[in-house]
DNA sequence: AGGCTCATGTAACCGGTTACATGATTAT
DNA sequence: ATAATCATGTAACCGGTTACATGAGCCT
């Protein structure tokens, strides 16, 4: 229920369309909560029913009609609810990635490593585009007042250092892979 | 499509009953798969219809009967084709705590502190958690050849560092809002 | 008597994805 | 011409959650 509070969020903000969104989400939370414009719209519906955005339908000319949404005195009172509630939900955690390395056994030390040096790769890349970051938020900074951009750069700074720990991580289980691959080798020519 | 692939990788090590397999789950993948028996049963159930794993059932007297499941030679091939997968999924990431810190801005910079601070407090629970899996590695490790369990470390080793990371950027976050809240009281001094 | 372990499931629901669909204006 | 931007949706599907349901044997 994640996507709704993040609507929520951006509302509290200002007023925006559907489309406004889907470039908010794109622009500054993607690395952390890719939403595709289908399941926003899909989303804002099912807010407007409940009562915690309202929306006016606008007529344009030159452009087509849109519908800009604001959020409502219930729906600032369920946001702060939502960022209110402590975590623990942490024990729910799924990640797809680490269930891979956990049965990784099955397959060659080679395709591991080669697998592994594939993932700092992503990673690399991954960091080069966090650094348009910064950017992005001095660019919404403007709209909104000053303290919020901190929470972006937080955000930010937190997809910096996990990418960090993620390459850090990942050397490490190659040199490890390595050595075992060493060890095996030196076995065979001893035995031979 | 994950928790169809973790059984898989359960039952390439060797044959286990939907009971097995929770227990699995609870002792070794938990931290980054949470799967509730439930979930288990249909899953199975699902893998069978498609001819990934085979069943047998089992009658016992002094136990309830069982159903003894097995990877059938489909099921292998499915499951090295999803090993070998590149990630390339990593831009579909879903992370709601992120998500919360982003909109943060919204409170006052004492109650993010003491947010911040129990997450902290769980970082460290959760740490303690992590010391029990070395344990429960080498039970397990009996049952598989050697190499299987050096990955399963790499996974202990990666929620370890994680955690480590997220404590220090906590940490980092905390110092940064208590040095603005700083400055605010400054500002209002010098203006009275 | 009461709780734990063993053992397996169903039904309703929810959050999100994929694929599809439309259509005008504006910039190259 | 054609691609990009603006603008909004629907339908089928999938993976996972929550709550509920059952029941025997064993240990204290």
């Amino acid at each position: 229920m994640s996507l709704a509070h993040g609507i929520l969020g951006f509302l509290s903000y200002t007023s925006m369309t559907g489309y406004d969104l889907t470039k908010a989400f794109d622009s500054s939370v993607r690395f952390f909560w890719y939403a595709q414009s289908s399941h926003i719209y899909l989303k804002l519906n099912k807010l407007e029913k409940k009562g915690l955005i309202s929306c006016e339908y606008i007529i344009q000319q030159a452009r087509p009609n849109k519908k800009l949404y604001s959020i409502t005195p219930a729906g600032k009172e369920e946001f702060l609810k939502w960022i209110a509630q402590e975590s623990a939900d942490d024990y729910k955690t799924k990640d797809e990635f680490l269930m891979r390395i956990f049965f990784s056994g099955n397959r060659t030390i080679t395709e591991n490593i080669r697998m592994l040096e594939g993932f700092i790769k992503d990673c690399e890349k991954f960091k080069e585009r966090m650094n348009t970051v910064p950017e992005s938020i001095a660019h919404y900074r403007e709209a909104v007042s000053d303290i919020q951009s901190v929470y972006w750069e937080f955000t930010a700074d937190f997809g910096y250092r996990r990418t960090i720990m993620c390459i850090d991580w990942a050397k490490a289980c190659i040199k490890r892979l390595k050595n075992i691959a060493e060890k095996e080798k030196t076995n065979e020519d001893t035995t031979d």
